[in-house]
DNA sequence: TGTACATCAGTGAACGCGCGTTCACTGATGTAC
DNA sequence: TGTACATCAGTGAACGCGCGTTCACTGATGTAC
């Protein structure tokens, strides 16, 4: 019994490789489907047999059909805040979120296509949509504690969550155009490039007057 | 016949009056018993009901139970260019976006219930809120349009999407925290108030720098 | 003013559809001895 | 190694539910003369 309970924490048994197989297989089948022919569109007995077991076994995985998309997600921002606290307290808030941001960039980098898929399904449907802004509302903030706490703050204040708001926001805007770019483009100079105009906006106001 | 038609014109007949009511009782009844109850555990059988009509005569005037909410909202961001670039030319972009949202608050003043209403039924629907999150959107190419023409731009570059993205985002969390607020407060004064919070971030940097 | 006809808001009933649930079952995998 | 039993991933069938559609109809309002 202890080999085997061994065994089976580094090699799953056969029976947990093929659940963790299936699931796989229910999300890749819906993940292109939604980007090929949208979420609505895409019934769950579709994925199901693209992924080739019975419509009843989706259900198995998966309480509704939009959490099929949303894995793995959550815990993207889990991390941030321990890198983000990392950064040298020389730098302006701004700056340790840039690079925060563009060190955890070549995560993300390896997914492009996956990243293009989803963005597409996501672009598909007006729940997808709606769930996307609530995953955003809720980085916005963790984030907020976290520059909170670099101020020194128990609590973020309006400060606090307008600065990671405007942030994400950048961020978000760099990933979307790195996205719609060529594919040899590289993410974390978009990144970069996209906080020096948010700088630029930052540093010299009269940069934005009109000539009278 | 002449009579009639001029008539008709100004006061509607009783069948267009009578139809006008219907539409407005729905929506209101829609508006209360989402706010009350939540958009998904509201059938659109219930606001017929609450309307005193037929559940059938609900689809008669709205095609989709999304639609009953959203109806006039469109064309507030219709006008904002004009009074955008009514702005004085000395104004900073973001000094202008500020005075011309302050000077639209008076619009919304007086809509505070049905303000708060609204709110609380796009909380309760992911769907609803992807509606919303599309509006953003679509706010924020329009608003960037208006600063590109006040920058003598053709297009819109990035730093004019950027910074209307922002200037809008503070204008919404400003909406936010008046309607959370309570009930004697001023939305202009709250707009002022979280521009000059996000003022604030533009101006110095510096002041978010961490004391090492 | 009155009569005949036209229009159209509102209704009732029946249905299609896809998500998600419930129940009873099969058969492969895992475990005890 | 082999046998008996337990577990559990996957299945099939039937159903509830609410959105949205289709069709045929009623009856009040509006119009022509």
């Amino acid at each position: 019994m202890p080999k085997t309970l061994a065994t089976s924490e580094v090699t799953p048994s056969r029976r947990q490789a093929h659940k963790m197989r299936t699931e796989r297989l229910l999300q890749q089948a819906a993940l292109e489907l939604f980007a090929k022919q949208g979420y609505d569109e895409t019934t769950t007995e579709a994925i199901a047999e693209k992924a080739g077991v019975s419509p009843r076994t989706f259900f198995r995985y998966f309480s509704t059909k939009e959490s099929v998309l949303f894995l793995g997600e959550d815990n993207w921002f889990r991390s941030f805040t321990a890198d983000f606290e990392r950064q040298p307290g020389e730098l302006s808030d701004i700056e340790a979120m840039r690079d925060t941001l563009i060190g955890r960039a070549s995560g993300i980098q390896k997914g492009r296509r996956s990243q293009m898929l989803y963005e597409k399904a996501v672009a598909s449907s007006a729940t997808l949509r709606g769930g996307v802004h609530d995953r955003q509302q809720h980085d916005i903030a963790t984030v907020a504690d976290a520059v909170a706490n670099r101020r020194g703050l128990h609590k973020p204040d309006e400060s606090c969550l307008l600065l990671s708001a405007i942030g994400l926001m950048t961020h978000r805007r760099a990933l979307t155009a790195w996205i719609e770019g060529p594919a040899s483009g590289d993410l974390g100079a978009t990144i970069a490039e996209h906080f020096a105009v948010l700088e630029g906006l930052l540093a010299s106001p009269d940069h934005t007057r009109r000539r009278s």
